[in-house]
DNA sequence: CGCACTGTTATACAATTGAATAATTTTAAT
DNA sequence: ATTAAAATTATTCAATTGTATAACAGTGCG
Protein backbone atom coordinates (compact mmCIF):
# COMPACT_ATOMS: atom_id res chain seq x y z
CA UNK A 1 0.00 0.00 0.00
CA UNK A 2 2.43 2.99 -1.05
CA UNK A 3 1.08 5.98 -1.62
CA UNK A 4 1.11 7.45 -5.12
CA UNK A 5 4.21 8.93 -6.45
CA UNK A 6 4.06 12.55 -7.49
CA UNK A 7 5.93 15.51 -9.10
CA UNK A 8 5.99 19.19 -7.99
CA UNK A 9 4.91 21.64 -10.40
CA UNK A 10 5.15 24.71 -10.36
CA UNK A 11 2.29 27.46 -8.75
CA UNK A 12 1.54 28.23 -13.12
CA UNK A 13 2.02 25.34 -14.43
CA UNK A 14 -0.37 23.14 -11.37
CA UNK A 15 -2.92 25.80 -11.94
CA UNK A 16 -2.93 26.10 -15.34
CA UNK A 17 -3.19 22.04 -15.53
CA UNK A 18 -6.18 22.44 -13.72
CA UNK A 19 -7.94 24.89 -15.37
CA UNK A 20 -7.61 23.25 -18.42
CA UNK A 21 -9.14 20.09 -16.77
CA UNK A 22 -11.68 21.69 -15.85
CA UNK A 23 -12.60 23.00 -19.32
CA UNK A 24 -12.63 19.65 -20.69
CA UNK A 25 -14.81 18.12 -18.18
CA UNK A 26 -17.24 21.34 -18.54
CA UNK A 27 -16.86 20.07 -22.26
CA UNK A 28 -17.16 16.42 -21.66
CA UNK A 29 -19.82 16.49 -19.44
CA UNK A 30 -21.30 20.08 -18.77
CA UNK A 31 -21.19 22.05 -15.49
CA UNK A 32 -23.51 19.27 -13.13
CA UNK A 33 -21.03 16.63 -14.45
CA UNK A 34 -17.66 18.87 -14.19
CA UNK A 35 -17.31 17.26 -10.04
CA UNK A 36 -14.07 18.01 -8.63
CA UNK A 37 -13.45 14.32 -8.71
CA UNK A 38 -13.47 14.04 -12.29
CA UNK A 39 -11.53 17.17 -12.93
CA UNK A 40 -8.23 15.88 -10.52
CA UNK A 41 -8.71 12.78 -11.83
CA UNK A 42 -8.51 14.61 -15.51
CA UNK A 43 -5.97 16.07 -13.87
CA UNK A 44 -4.19 13.50 -12.84
CA UNK A 45 -3.87 14.59 -9.37
CA UNK A 46 -6.31 14.47 -6.10
CA UNK A 47 -9.10 16.40 -4.85
CA UNK A 48 -7.56 18.28 -2.34
CA UNK A 49 -5.47 20.42 -4.68
CA UNK A 50 -8.19 22.41 -5.88
CA UNK A 51 -9.01 23.57 -2.08
CA UNK A 52 -4.93 24.15 -1.91
CA UNK A 53 -4.73 25.98 -5.42
CA UNK A 54 -8.06 27.75 -5.79
CA UNK A 55 -9.51 27.86 -2.56
CA UNK A 56 -13.09 26.27 -3.67
CA UNK A 57 -14.41 24.92 -6.86
CA UNK A 58 -16.31 27.69 -7.77
CA UNK A 59 -13.39 29.38 -7.72
CA UNK A 60 -11.52 27.25 -10.01
CA UNK A 61 -14.41 27.07 -12.57
CA UNK A 62 -14.37 31.11 -12.47
CA UNK A 63 -10.76 31.21 -13.05
CA UNK A 64 -10.93 28.15 -16.08
CA UNK A 65 -13.62 30.58 -17.58
CA UNK A 66 -11.47 33.62 -17.44
CA UNK A 67 -8.75 31.48 -19.15
CA UNK A 68 -11.22 30.40 -21.50
CA UNK A 69 -12.41 33.89 -22.77
CA UNK A 70 -8.59 35.26 -22.45
CA UNK A 71 -7.22 32.59 -25.17
CA UNK A 72 -10.66 32.98 -27.71
CA UNK A 73 -10.04 36.84 -27.92
CA UNK A 74 -6.10 36.30 -27.79
CA UNK A 75 -5.99 33.92 -30.73
CA UNK A 76 -8.56 36.09 -32.99
CA UNK A 77 -7.12 39.18 -32.62
CA UNK A 78 -3.36 37.63 -32.56
CA UNK A 79 -4.54 36.50 -36.47
CA UNK A 80 -5.55 40.02 -37.10
CA UNK A 81 -2.24 41.14 -36.31
CA UNK A 82 -0.08 38.73 -37.88
CA UNK A 83 -1.85 39.98 -40.89
CA UNK A 84 0.27 42.34 -42.86
CA UNK A 85 -1.06 44.87 -45.48
CA UNK A 86 -3.63 47.14 -45.78
CA UNK A 87 -6.33 47.50 -42.81
CA UNK A 88 -9.33 45.57 -44.90
CA UNK A 89 -7.26 42.96 -44.85
CA UNK A 90 -6.85 42.57 -40.87
CA UNK A 91 -10.17 43.24 -40.55
CA UNK A 92 -11.01 40.17 -42.60
CA UNK A 93 -8.71 38.15 -40.92
CA UNK A 94 -10.30 38.71 -37.80
CA UNK A 95 -13.68 38.26 -39.24
CA UNK A 96 -12.25 35.07 -40.68
CA UNK A 97 -10.62 33.87 -37.75
CA UNK A 98 -13.57 33.65 -35.55
CA UNK A 99 -15.50 31.40 -37.87
CA UNK A 100 -12.90 28.97 -38.78
CA UNK A 101 -10.65 27.04 -36.42
CA UNK A 102 -9.37 26.71 -33.97
CA UNK A 103 -11.98 29.37 -32.48
CA UNK A 104 -14.59 27.96 -34.48
CA UNK A 105 -14.73 24.19 -32.85
CA UNK A 106 -18.14 23.24 -31.28
CA UNK A 107 -16.86 22.36 -28.05
CA UNK A 108 -15.36 25.70 -27.41
CA UNK A 109 -18.95 26.98 -28.45
CA UNK A 110 -20.34 24.73 -26.14
CA UNK A 111 -18.19 25.47 -23.27
CA UNK A 112 -18.90 29.32 -23.71
CA UNK A 113 -22.60 28.91 -23.70
CA UNK A 114 -22.29 26.88 -20.40
CA UNK A 115 -20.50 29.42 -19.04
CA UNK A 116 -22.54 32.48 -20.52
CA UNK A 117 -24.96 30.97 -18.61
CA UNK A 118 -23.99 31.40 -15.47
CA UNK A 119 -23.27 35.45 -16.18
CA UNK A 120 -26.47 36.24 -14.53
CA UNK A 121 -26.20 34.93 -11.27
CA UNK A 122 -22.52 34.98 -10.79
CA UNK A 123 -20.79 38.71 -10.31
CA UNK A 124 -17.64 36.78 -11.02
CA UNK A 125 -18.69 35.27 -14.11
CA UNK A 126 -20.33 38.64 -14.86
CA UNK A 127 -17.32 40.47 -14.50
CA UNK A 128 -14.95 38.41 -16.33
CA UNK A 129 -17.64 38.15 -18.93
CA UNK A 130 -18.03 42.00 -19.47
CA UNK A 131 -14.05 43.02 -19.31
CA UNK A 132 -13.65 40.29 -22.44
CA UNK A 133 -16.43 41.62 -24.18
CA UNK A 134 -15.17 45.01 -23.74
CA UNK A 135 -11.54 44.19 -25.19
CA UNK A 136 -13.58 42.40 -28.02
CA UNK A 137 -15.49 45.30 -29.08
CA UNK A 138 -12.27 47.55 -28.56
CA UNK A 139 -10.44 45.39 -31.00
CA UNK A 140 -13.21 45.28 -33.44
CA UNK A 141 -13.50 49.36 -33.23
CA UNK A 142 -9.72 49.69 -33.73
CA UNK A 143 -10.04 47.35 -36.55
CA UNK A 144 -12.87 48.70 -38.52
CA UNK A 145 -11.78 52.87 -38.12
CA UNK A 146 -8.79 52.37 -40.35
CA UNK A 147 -11.17 51.17 -43.02
CA UNK A 148 -13.55 53.18 -42.79
CA UNK A 149 -11.58 56.47 -42.88
CA UNK A 150 -9.79 54.23 -45.91
CA UNK A 151 -13.08 54.61 -47.98
CA UNK A 152 -14.28 58.25 -46.97
CA UNK A 153 -17.02 56.50 -45.21
CA UNK A 154 -18.89 58.57 -43.44
CA UNK A 155 -17.40 58.43 -39.89
CA UNK A 156 -17.90 59.53 -36.04
CA UNK A 157 -16.75 57.14 -33.00
CA UNK A 158 -20.81 56.30 -32.51
CA UNK A 159 -21.15 55.43 -35.93
CA UNK A 160 -17.59 53.22 -35.44
CA UNK A 161 -19.18 52.04 -31.90
CA UNK A 162 -22.93 50.95 -33.84
CA UNK A 163 -20.76 49.04 -36.51
CA UNK A 164 -18.68 47.58 -33.82
CA UNK A 165 -21.79 46.29 -32.08
CA UNK A 166 -23.66 44.99 -35.40
CA UNK A 167 -20.57 43.24 -36.44
CA UNK A 168 -19.81 41.83 -33.11
CA UNK A 169 -23.25 40.55 -33.03
CA UNK A 170 -22.93 38.68 -35.95
CA UNK A 171 -19.68 37.05 -35.33
CA UNK A 172 -21.17 36.12 -31.74
CA UNK A 173 -24.67 34.47 -33.38
CA UNK A 174 -22.93 32.82 -36.58
CA UNK A 175 -20.04 31.54 -35.07
CA UNK A 176 -22.62 29.90 -31.99
CA UNK A 177 -25.31 29.01 -33.89
CA UNK A 178 -22.79 28.09 -37.13
CA UNK A 179 -20.98 25.17 -34.75
CA UNK A 180 -23.66 24.24 -32.52
CA UNK A 181 -26.01 22.98 -35.70
CA UNK A 182 -23.55 21.57 -37.58
CA UNK A 183 -25.79 19.78 -40.03
CA UNK A 184 -28.08 22.35 -41.65
CA UNK A 185 -25.74 24.02 -43.57
CA UNK A 186 -21.88 23.84 -43.73
CA UNK A 187 -19.64 25.55 -41.56
CA UNK A 188 -17.89 26.33 -44.89
CA UNK A 189 -19.92 28.72 -46.28
CA UNK A 190 -19.54 30.70 -43.30
CA UNK A 191 -16.20 32.55 -43.83
CA UNK A 192 -16.93 34.05 -46.81
CA UNK A 193 -20.55 34.83 -45.63
CA UNK A 194 -19.56 37.19 -42.88
CA UNK A 195 -16.81 38.83 -45.16
CA UNK A 196 -19.81 39.34 -47.80
CA UNK A 197 -22.00 40.52 -44.94
CA UNK A 198 -19.54 42.80 -43.53
CA UNK A 199 -18.74 44.80 -46.47
CA UNK A 200 -22.21 45.34 -46.88
CA UNK A 201 -22.97 46.31 -42.95
CA UNK A 202 -19.81 48.51 -43.58
CA UNK A 203 -21.19 50.34 -47.24
CA UNK A 204 -18.21 48.66 -48.30
CA UNK A 205 -17.62 48.26 -52.20
CA UNK A 206 -18.14 44.62 -52.95
CA UNK A 207 -14.94 42.82 -52.63
CA UNK A 208 -13.52 45.08 -50.39
CA UNK A 209 -12.92 42.62 -47.71
CA UNK A 210 -13.06 39.57 -49.65
CA UNK A 211 -9.70 38.18 -51.10
CA UNK A 212 -7.83 41.15 -51.81
CA UNK A 213 -4.69 39.04 -52.55
CA UNK A 214 -5.34 35.30 -51.37
CA UNK A 215 -7.97 33.67 -53.63
CA UNK A 216 -10.27 32.16 -50.76
CA UNK A 217 -12.08 29.95 -53.39
CA UNK A 218 -16.18 30.54 -52.97
CA UNK A 219 -16.40 26.71 -53.13
CA UNK A 220 -19.76 25.35 -54.45
CA UNK A 221 -21.92 28.35 -55.43
CA UNK A 222 -23.77 26.76 -57.74
CA UNK A 223 -26.02 28.96 -59.62
CA UNK A 224 -25.49 32.29 -58.60
CA UNK A 225 -22.04 33.09 -57.90
CA UNK A 226 -21.89 35.99 -56.61
CA UNK A 227 -24.54 39.06 -56.19
CA UNK A 228 -22.81 42.09 -57.21
CA UNK A 229 -25.94 44.43 -58.10
CA UNK A 230 -25.73 47.73 -56.49
CA UNK A 231 -28.27 49.87 -56.15
CA UNK A 232 -27.27 53.05 -56.38
CA UNK B 1 -49.76 15.52 11.81
CA UNK B 2 -52.27 15.50 8.78
CA UNK B 3 -51.13 15.16 5.29
CA UNK B 4 -50.68 18.20 3.18
CA UNK B 5 -53.72 19.04 1.53
CA UNK B 6 -53.63 19.11 -2.59
CA UNK B 7 -55.97 19.47 -5.74
CA UNK B 8 -55.73 17.60 -8.85
CA UNK B 9 -54.35 19.19 -11.47
CA UNK B 10 -55.16 17.93 -15.57
CA UNK B 11 -52.30 16.36 -17.07
CA UNK B 12 -51.46 19.31 -19.08
CA UNK B 13 -51.53 21.92 -16.41
CA UNK B 14 -49.58 20.00 -14.15
CA UNK B 15 -46.84 19.20 -16.64
CA UNK B 16 -46.57 22.68 -17.63
CA UNK B 17 -46.44 23.84 -14.36
CA UNK B 18 -43.74 21.91 -13.63
CA UNK B 19 -41.78 22.84 -16.62
CA UNK B 20 -42.20 26.54 -15.68
CA UNK B 21 -41.29 25.99 -12.12
CA UNK B 22 -38.19 24.18 -13.86
CA UNK B 23 -37.69 27.30 -16.06
CA UNK B 24 -38.08 29.65 -13.06
CA UNK B 25 -35.48 27.38 -11.09
CA UNK B 26 -33.08 27.49 -13.57
CA UNK B 27 -33.13 30.85 -14.19
CA UNK B 28 -32.61 31.48 -10.86
CA UNK B 29 -29.68 29.20 -9.57
CA UNK B 30 -28.63 27.63 -13.06
CA UNK B 31 -28.59 23.95 -13.88
CA UNK B 32 -26.63 22.66 -11.12
CA UNK B 33 -28.86 24.20 -8.79
CA UNK B 34 -32.06 23.25 -10.17
CA UNK B 35 -32.73 20.14 -8.36
CA UNK B 36 -35.85 18.47 -8.38
CA UNK B 37 -36.65 19.34 -4.58
CA UNK B 38 -36.55 23.18 -5.50
CA UNK B 39 -38.53 22.43 -8.84
CA UNK B 40 -40.86 21.08 -7.28
CA UNK B 41 -40.90 23.27 -3.91
CA UNK B 42 -41.09 26.31 -6.68
CA UNK B 43 -44.45 24.45 -7.89
CA UNK B 44 -45.82 23.81 -4.80
CA UNK B 45 -45.53 19.92 -5.19
CA UNK B 46 -44.08 16.99 -3.97
CA UNK B 47 -40.65 15.17 -5.44
CA UNK B 48 -42.81 12.26 -6.33
CA UNK B 49 -44.56 14.32 -8.98
CA UNK B 50 -41.58 14.18 -11.49
CA UNK B 51 -41.03 10.88 -11.66
CA UNK B 52 -44.72 10.67 -12.31
CA UNK B 53 -45.12 13.18 -14.77
CA UNK B 54 -42.05 12.73 -16.72
CA UNK B 55 -40.16 9.56 -15.38
CA UNK B 56 -36.66 11.19 -14.80
CA UNK B 57 -35.01 14.72 -13.91
CA UNK B 58 -33.71 14.87 -17.27
CA UNK B 59 -36.75 13.93 -19.21
CA UNK B 60 -38.48 17.23 -17.85
CA UNK B 61 -35.21 19.17 -18.01
CA UNK B 62 -35.49 18.13 -21.81
CA UNK B 63 -39.67 19.03 -22.32
CA UNK B 64 -39.02 22.56 -20.25
CA UNK B 65 -36.32 23.37 -22.92
CA UNK B 66 -38.27 22.34 -25.76
CA UNK B 67 -41.33 24.02 -23.80
CA UNK B 68 -38.73 27.74 -23.69
CA UNK B 69 -38.01 27.05 -27.11
CA UNK B 70 -41.28 27.15 -28.25
CA UNK B 71 -42.27 30.01 -26.68
CA UNK B 72 -39.50 32.19 -28.04
CA UNK B 73 -40.09 31.31 -31.86
CA UNK B 74 -43.77 31.86 -31.45
CA UNK B 75 -43.58 35.03 -29.94
CA UNK B 76 -41.41 36.30 -32.57
CA UNK B 77 -43.26 35.08 -35.52
CA UNK B 78 -46.36 35.84 -33.87
CA UNK B 79 -45.59 39.44 -33.85
CA UNK B 80 -44.54 39.69 -37.36
CA UNK B 81 -47.95 38.11 -38.32
CA UNK B 82 -50.05 39.90 -35.89
CA UNK B 83 -48.61 42.85 -38.34
CA UNK B 84 -50.78 44.68 -41.11
CA UNK B 85 -49.48 45.79 -44.05
CA UNK B 86 -46.47 45.50 -46.34
CA UNK B 87 -43.70 42.46 -46.37
CA UNK B 88 -41.44 45.44 -45.38
CA UNK B 89 -43.23 45.78 -42.40
CA UNK B 90 -43.55 42.09 -41.01
CA UNK B 91 -39.73 41.62 -41.23
CA UNK B 92 -39.47 44.67 -39.44
CA UNK B 93 -41.55 44.17 -37.24
CA UNK B 94 -40.00 40.53 -36.57
CA UNK B 95 -36.57 41.82 -36.21
CA UNK B 96 -37.52 44.48 -33.59
CA UNK B 97 -39.72 41.75 -31.80
CA UNK B 98 -36.75 39.54 -31.13
CA UNK B 99 -34.93 42.58 -29.42
CA UNK B 100 -37.90 44.03 -27.49
CA UNK B 101 -39.15 42.79 -24.01
CA UNK B 102 -40.43 40.29 -23.74
CA UNK B 103 -37.79 38.02 -25.80
CA UNK B 104 -35.01 40.24 -25.21
CA UNK B 105 -34.81 39.83 -21.44
CA UNK B 106 -31.27 38.48 -19.89
CA UNK B 107 -33.30 36.41 -17.76
CA UNK B 108 -34.73 34.31 -20.77
CA UNK B 109 -31.32 34.67 -22.98
CA UNK B 110 -29.31 33.15 -19.71
CA UNK B 111 -32.10 30.16 -19.94
CA UNK B 112 -31.16 29.87 -23.56
CA UNK B 113 -27.49 29.97 -22.63
CA UNK B 114 -28.00 27.50 -19.90
CA UNK B 115 -29.18 25.06 -22.01
CA UNK B 116 -27.44 25.43 -25.64
CA UNK B 117 -24.32 24.36 -23.36
CA UNK B 118 -26.39 20.64 -22.76
CA UNK B 119 -26.71 20.67 -27.18
CA UNK B 120 -23.52 18.90 -27.61
CA UNK B 121 -24.02 16.19 -24.83
CA UNK B 122 -27.49 15.36 -25.33
CA UNK B 123 -28.97 13.79 -28.10
CA UNK B 124 -32.58 15.32 -27.14
CA UNK B 125 -31.48 18.47 -26.44
CA UNK B 126 -29.45 18.29 -29.77
CA UNK B 127 -32.98 17.57 -31.63
CA UNK B 128 -35.12 20.16 -29.66
CA UNK B 129 -32.92 22.33 -30.77
CA UNK B 130 -32.22 21.59 -34.05
CA UNK B 131 -35.69 21.35 -35.11
CA UNK B 132 -35.88 24.85 -33.15
CA UNK B 133 -33.33 26.38 -35.36
CA UNK B 134 -34.66 25.17 -38.80
CA UNK B 135 -38.26 26.41 -37.80
CA UNK B 136 -36.47 30.08 -37.02
CA UNK B 137 -34.28 29.94 -40.16
CA UNK B 138 -37.67 29.14 -41.96
CA UNK B 139 -39.58 32.15 -40.71
CA UNK B 140 -36.57 34.27 -41.96
CA UNK B 141 -36.68 33.07 -45.23
CA UNK B 142 -40.29 33.30 -45.52
CA UNK B 143 -40.23 37.25 -44.61
CA UNK B 144 -36.99 37.87 -46.77
CA UNK B 145 -38.30 36.62 -49.54
CA UNK B 146 -41.17 38.91 -50.56
CA UNK B 147 -38.85 41.69 -49.31
CA UNK B 148 -36.38 41.06 -51.79
CA UNK B 149 -38.85 40.30 -54.54
CA UNK B 150 -40.63 43.35 -54.22
CA UNK B 151 -37.08 45.49 -54.86
CA UNK B 152 -35.89 43.93 -57.52
CA UNK B 153 -33.27 42.08 -55.77
CA UNK B 154 -31.21 39.12 -57.36
CA UNK B 155 -33.23 36.21 -55.85
CA UNK B 156 -32.97 32.56 -55.16
CA UNK B 157 -33.14 30.09 -53.19
CA UNK B 158 -29.69 30.20 -52.26
CA UNK B 159 -29.25 33.71 -51.43
CA UNK B 160 -32.54 33.73 -49.92
CA UNK B 161 -31.00 31.18 -47.19
CA UNK B 162 -27.86 33.12 -47.12
CA UNK B 163 -29.58 36.13 -45.76
CA UNK B 164 -31.67 34.28 -43.76
CA UNK B 165 -28.56 32.76 -42.13
CA UNK B 166 -26.55 35.90 -41.96
CA UNK B 167 -29.85 37.72 -40.31
CA UNK B 168 -30.32 34.84 -37.90
CA UNK B 169 -27.11 35.12 -36.98
CA UNK B 170 -27.19 38.80 -36.23
CA UNK B 171 -30.21 38.44 -34.66
CA UNK B 172 -28.70 36.04 -32.00
CA UNK B 173 -25.88 37.77 -31.40
CA UNK B 174 -27.11 41.21 -30.45
CA UNK B 175 -30.01 39.07 -28.92
CA UNK B 176 -27.10 37.84 -26.84
CA UNK B 177 -24.92 40.00 -26.03
CA UNK B 178 -27.64 43.15 -25.45
CA UNK B 179 -29.42 41.27 -23.10
CA UNK B 180 -26.51 40.15 -20.94
CA UNK B 181 -24.28 42.95 -21.95
CA UNK B 182 -26.87 45.53 -19.94
CA UNK B 183 -24.61 48.16 -19.24
CA UNK B 184 -22.29 48.72 -22.06
CA UNK B 185 -24.37 50.45 -23.90
CA UNK B 186 -28.41 51.10 -23.54
CA UNK B 187 -30.70 48.67 -24.87
CA UNK B 188 -32.78 50.59 -26.86
CA UNK B 189 -30.30 50.86 -29.53
CA UNK B 190 -30.86 47.49 -30.60
CA UNK B 191 -34.26 48.09 -32.34
CA UNK B 192 -32.99 50.70 -34.55
CA UNK B 193 -29.95 49.25 -35.12
CA UNK B 194 -31.12 45.70 -36.50
CA UNK B 195 -33.47 47.40 -38.72
CA UNK B 196 -30.52 49.43 -40.50
CA UNK B 197 -28.59 46.42 -40.31
CA UNK B 198 -31.12 44.36 -42.12
CA UNK B 199 -31.35 46.92 -44.68
CA UNK B 200 -27.37 47.30 -45.61
CA UNK B 201 -27.14 43.36 -45.21
CA UNK B 202 -30.07 42.47 -47.86
CA UNK B 203 -29.01 45.67 -49.95
CA UNK B 204 -32.22 47.20 -49.57
CA UNK B 205 -32.35 51.12 -49.90
CA UNK B 206 -31.93 53.34 -46.52
CA UNK B 207 -35.04 53.50 -44.27
CA UNK B 208 -37.09 50.73 -45.98
CA UNK B 209 -37.57 48.98 -42.77
CA UNK B 210 -37.46 51.85 -40.61
CA UNK B 211 -40.46 53.52 -39.90
CA UNK B 212 -42.77 52.80 -42.76
CA UNK B 213 -45.96 54.23 -40.66
CA UNK B 214 -45.19 53.74 -37.00
CA UNK B 215 -42.93 55.73 -35.33
CA UNK B 216 -41.09 53.57 -32.85
CA UNK B 217 -39.53 56.31 -30.75
CA UNK B 218 -39.35 53.71 -27.65
CA UNK B 219 -39.00 57.05 -25.25
CA UNK B 220 -37.11 55.55 -22.35
CA UNK B 221 -39.95 53.91 -20.50
CA UNK B 222 -37.74 53.12 -17.07
CA UNK B 223 -39.26 50.25 -15.77
CA UNK B 224 -41.89 48.28 -17.62
CA UNK B 225 -45.24 48.26 -16.02
CA UNK B 226 -46.96 45.78 -17.66
CA UNK B 227 -45.72 42.39 -16.65
CA UNK B 228 -45.55 40.44 -20.20
CA UNK B 229 -48.57 37.94 -19.51
CA UNK B 230 -47.51 34.06 -20.06
CA UNK B 231 -50.04 32.65 -22.56
CA UNK B 232 -51.91 30.36 -20.15
C1' DC C 1 23.54 14.78 5.27
C1' DG C 2 19.66 16.37 7.93
C1' DC C 3 15.83 19.23 8.29
C1' DA C 4 12.06 22.21 7.62
C1' DC C 5 8.71 23.67 4.23
C1' DT C 6 4.86 22.85 1.57
C1' DG C 7 2.98 20.45 -2.35
C1' DT C 8 0.42 16.35 -2.50
C1' DT C 9 -2.08 12.23 -1.12
C1' DA C 10 -5.41 9.78 1.50
C1' DT C 11 -9.42 9.61 4.16
C1' DA C 12 -13.44 11.15 6.56
C1' DC C 13 -17.84 13.52 6.80
C1' DA C 14 -22.04 15.93 6.56
C1' DA C 15 -25.09 17.54 3.11
C1' DT C 16 -27.51 16.98 -1.06
C1' DT C 17 -28.81 14.53 -4.88
C1' DG C 18 -32.20 11.56 -8.02
C1' DA C 19 -34.90 7.77 -7.70
C1' DA C 20 -37.78 4.16 -5.69
C1' DT C 21 -41.56 2.50 -2.75
C1' DA C 22 -45.39 2.64 0.30
C1' DA C 23 -49.20 5.10 2.21
C1' DT C 24 -52.97 8.23 1.62
C1' DT C 25 -56.16 11.31 -0.49
C1' DT C 26 -58.89 13.07 -4.32
C1' DT C 27 -61.88 12.34 -8.16
C1' DA C 28 -65.25 10.28 -10.96
C1' DA C 29 -68.13 6.45 -12.22
C1' DT C 30 -71.56 3.53 -10.67
C1' DA D 1 -72.91 6.09 -0.98
C1' DT D 2 -69.48 2.77 -2.54
C1' DT D 3 -65.76 1.72 -4.80
C1' DA D 4 -61.98 1.51 -7.92
C1' DA D 5 -58.46 4.05 -10.24
C1' DA D 6 -55.38 7.64 -10.41
C1' DA D 7 -52.95 11.53 -8.40
C1' DT D 8 -50.33 13.10 -4.77
C1' DT D 9 -47.81 12.85 -0.46
C1' DA D 10 -44.47 10.99 2.68
C1' DT D 11 -40.47 8.42 3.50
C1' DT D 12 -36.47 5.71 2.50
C1' DC D 13 -32.01 4.67 0.21
C1' DA D 14 -27.76 4.40 -2.05
C1' DA D 15 -24.78 7.31 -4.54
C1' DT D 16 -22.42 11.53 -5.23
C1' DT D 17 -21.20 15.94 -3.94
C1' DG D 18 -17.81 19.74 -1.96
C1' DT D 19 -15.00 20.49 1.72
C1' DA D 20 -12.19 19.74 5.74
C1' DT D 21 -8.34 17.41 8.17
C1' DA D 22 -4.44 14.56 8.89
C1' DA D 23 -0.62 11.95 7.13
C1' DC D 24 2.97 11.59 3.83
C1' DA D 25 6.70 12.76 0.41
C1' DG D 26 9.32 15.52 -2.72
C1' DT D 27 12.35 19.62 -2.73
C1' DG D 28 15.82 22.81 -1.66
C1' DC D 29 18.51 25.05 1.94
C1' DG D 30 21.74 24.86 5.81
Amino acid sequence: MSRKTFQRLSLDDRRRSLMEATLTCVARHGLHGASVRRITEEAGVTVGLVRHYFGSKDELIRNAYAYLVGQLTAQASESARATEGKSEAQLASFLRANLTKPNMDEETVSLWATFIGRVRHDPGFAEIHRDGYREFLNVLESLIEPVLIAHGCPYSIAICRNHAIALNGLIDGLWMEGAINSGLYAQDILPDLITSAAERLLDLPAGTLSAPDIPHHTSNAPTHPKQQSKPS
